[in-house]
DNA sequence: GTCTATATACCGATAGAC
DNA sequence: GTCTATCGGTATATAGAC
């Protein structure tokens, strides 16, 4: 593979560029996968966005299908991951999302593929929340959490509901959390 | 519309097999938007579906948007409108979803025209609730409970998340109703 | 290494035979 | 009224020129 190793002039070798070109390529599919869905991209839509030749697309990805596994591959050190405490999820929620979770929220109705990447990371987080609050029904209170934030990260950044997509993100994490703790918190209380 | 009712014999007059007909298309149109999105479904698809040929889709419908903006209507006395109460809009949501409205959460992060139509459907719902809980934050907190319950709906209809797949129409029901009413009745509690 | 040209395959939609 | 045949368009993917 690399066979200019030595080399002290040009900085942008060929792989050098080539590894330039894939990263463009990638970062343009995961905007055009995250604003119109699997099926509605072209590689010649993310080409373009790229700035670049239609078949370098798949010169370098192979087909449109593992593009899109490429683009919907969240970052291993996801934030979310870390995070046990619901409110850091609602504050990562309420922002603006990263392209990479956004294209795979997208397409999670239509691409089974992305229906599966979410439904693995859900119910991990599903686990992680119930192994924490526990008492009676602690893995569907857990489940109704998460699809609770779910539902209103699709309401604030793909369907725009007035009322939380005018929200501040302050007031979205401040009043979000005291709902959704509010069953939480009060387990003893039935 | 129904004019065989007691009928023994065909009676099938041309406008009434007529009628049968664009009635099945419609059936299979709804099944196949609810089970692949806009996209993925074909007329082809649809006429397969619906025991016709592919030209009598169009012949009847116009186009595959027509059809699909036909497929996506709800019915004027939907259960939903009339239910103020949340257990009421819980119950709906846990049963299995009517053709209509799973044709409709299906495309909604798609296709423009169901986004809008979801869209208009919440916000009437959030304006609902907000009117009738009152206090601070009334509006934001009802969009919270709807977008909850969109969320809830999503997961469990079409991820499948196993928490939420696997449990009874009655636990969704009862354990979704208490999370969701536990902040609305404690508004107080600040 | 990058771009041109094209093979192959469906799609939606239309026109006309039966 | 229903089906056959097809048009025109666009997509993915590939092969070869530069």
């Amino acid at each position: 593979m690399r066979e200019d190793t030595v080399v002290s002039k040009p900085m942008t070798s060929r792989s050098a560029r080539r590894a330039a070109t894939q990263a463009r390529i990638l970062d343009a599919a995961r905007q055009e996968f995250g604003d119109r869905g699997f099926e509605a991209t072209t590689v010649r839509g993310v080409a373009r966005r790229a700035g670049v030749d239609p078949s370098l697309v798949l010169q370098h990805y192979g087909s449109k299908s593992a593009l899109f596994t490429a683009a919907i591959q969240l970052p291993p050190g996801d934030p979310e991951e870390a995070a046990d405490h619901l409110a850091e999820v609602l504050k990562v929620r309420a922002a603006a999302l990263p392209p990479e979770m956004q294209a795979l929220i997208r397409s999670m109705l239509t691409v089974p593929e992305a229906s599966e990447a979410v439904r693995h990371h859900l119910d991990e987080r599903i686990d992680n929340l119930a192994a924490g609050i526990g008492g009676p029904d602690a893995e569907l209170r857990a489940a109704i959490t998460v699809s609770s934030i779910l539902g209103l990260t699709v309401a604030r950044h793909f369907l725009q509901l007035r009322a939380v997509s005018s929200a501040s993100d302050d007031d979205i994490v401040r009043v979000a959390s005291r709902a959704l703790t509010a069953d939480l918190g009060a387990e003893r209380s039935r």
